[in-house]
DNA sequence: TCTTTTGATCACATAAAGTGATGAAAATTT
DNA sequence: AAATTTTCATCACTTTATGTGATCAAAAGA
């Protein structure tokens, strides 16, 4: 395949409009023995005559003017890519395909989403829900640019940023609730502990946040959705881990469902973003989580 | 103006297919350190990372895919002008601008143009038809390429070629046609001769023929077409030289007009092509005439 | 730990694109 | 007719861009 240059395309172009080589010359910034040249070559490659010279006039042939014209179209093709390029220097720009886990999605989305829209109005956000490894491969694949989920998760060579603490909130039945601030992950001993099934990291994070293992007995695992789980919860079957950022999305809402929150260590479950460590948009991603947290601390007061 | 190189473009994309610099290399037929090169310098050029490189994937930023879809309009659009010469150079194609006077055109156009179209299927003839003056400003301006007319007329830096003769008539009302097989000048000299109006060079040709000069008496001029002079003959208003192609085409059916072929030396007017000296198609005119004279004398048997 | 894979980089070679000066042909003025 | 002007091509030369094989460093896998 034989390229010609977008330089003697130009030229050509110019010539056109100038049907002049010295003015088309200065108007290439360029001296006319490089622009007669570049013209020259051009045919040469092209194995065609675009231009008659003649020592008065210069005519373009019949094909010398298609070329010209598809030759516009060449050069606006490549205009667009700088423009395009240009548009996304300013910062938050675009699209950004978010993945983000099931436990997560829809309890902080719709009530961030306003705000964010409104932070970064020429951002288009391209969301992704699915379980943390199966977002984490789409990351890695380069499927998508940036992750929001639960930490940690051992995602291969990623950057993660931490956003906020999400606390759990243990759910009983109404009429088992004991009368207490805060329960203690003892206290639960006793209880037929509900949770989710593997693949959803909420389980692992909800027994790391009782210093439980996933062997320790009366914990049962469940193939649900969070709202379904906490319909069991609602039925008496047990109790369960509940992430704040849950219940403010209104999950206990029309259920016999009541909570008292975790105590101990660390009762709680870390969001956060995470990239591939060898993204260029780095910062931007950390502009973009720093508005999250600006907008969820807004929303608890 | 900033640009990049069609060739870092062609990586770029090649790159996209094969998410392997080395593969990609191979697939350009340069080594991996040039495609390599290539892509680094492209993004240096625009500012921005495309691909994100880890050791062991290739990922295109959501830029570089956008980028990677604009440049590959690019890229067919330079095709597409490789594509246009390519089918240029396969002789007599294309379109083709010729201006034809007034005196020809329609007599001889609609005999030969079936016939011509059949000879170059792929040819597109974009017909002008203007006086010898108008249509030779047209050629040197070039918004024409060719010219159909009668010769000889100075119309510049132009190659003339011959074609054929077109041989005059002497046109009388019926009633007066003397009884001779071919009539001479010097037999005109009481008729009243009626010959078109400055502009058409029939009237300087058909001069020239009776080797008389526009001052030799008895010569009216008229600013009308060739069909209104022969009416004018028709009713008796005086005697014309009409070329036989206008005689072949038909322009007497109907009238009162006999004609007498005209005698001496040189009674005739010579058709012919011409074109720019300085332009590239010289052979394909010449071919293209080839064909006119082809068609001319078979019309003629 | 050793090997393989992979993209970046280096020193160097070749090719392309640039320059000012000059030349030749046609058109225009003197 | 001669001189001048206009205009594009060409020349010798410089600078820049593009190419190469060899080598390197980092990460993945054995």
């Amino acid at each position: 395949m034989y390229l010609p240059t977008l330089k003697q395309l130009n030229y050509l172009i110019t010539l056109h409009e100038q049907q002049h080589f010295a003015k088309a010359a200065e108007a290439c910034f360029v001296s006319q023995s490089t622009l007669s040249a570049g013209i020259i070559e051009l045919e040469k490659l092209l194995g065609a005559q675009l231009v008659e010279r003649t020592k008065r006039h210069v005519h373009f042939s019949e094909l010398g003017e298609r070329v010209v014209k598809e030759a516009r179209v060449t050069l606006a093709s490549v205009h667009k890519i700088g423009e395009m390029v240009e548009a996304e220097k300013e910062p938050l720009t675009g699209t950004l395909r978010l993945g983000v886990i099931p436990t997560i999605a829809p309890f902080l989305l719709p009530r961030i989403m306003p705000q964010l829209r409104m932070a970064f109005p020429k951002l288009t956000l391209q969301l992704t829900e699915g379980f943390s490894h199966i977002i984490c491969d789409q990351l890695n694949r380069g499927e998508l640019d940036l992750l929001l989920l639960a930490l940690p998760f051992n995602c291969g060579p990623t950057t993660d940023y931490h956003l906020f603490n999400d606390p759990f909130h243990v759910a009983f039945t109404a009429d088992k609730k004991p009368d207490m601030n805060e329960i203690n992950t003892q206290d639960l001993k006793e209880e037929n502990l509900l949770l989710m099934e593997d693949g959803h990291c909420l389980k692992d994070h909800a027994l790391a946040a009782c210093h439980l293992t996933p062997a320790s007995g009366k914990v049962e695992t469940m193939g649900t959705s969070l709202h379904t789980l906490v319909q069991m919860i609602s039925g008496g079957m047990g109790v369960t881990l509940l992430p704040e950022m849950a219940m403010m999305g209104g999950i206990l809402s029309g259920t016999n469902v009541a909570t008292v929150p975790l105590g101990g260590q660390n009762p709680f479950r870390e969001i956060g973003l995470s990239w591939r460590q060898s993204s260029p948009m780095a910062d931007q991603y950390k502009i973009f989580g720093d508005k999250i947290i600006d907008i969820w601390s807004s929303l608890d007061s």
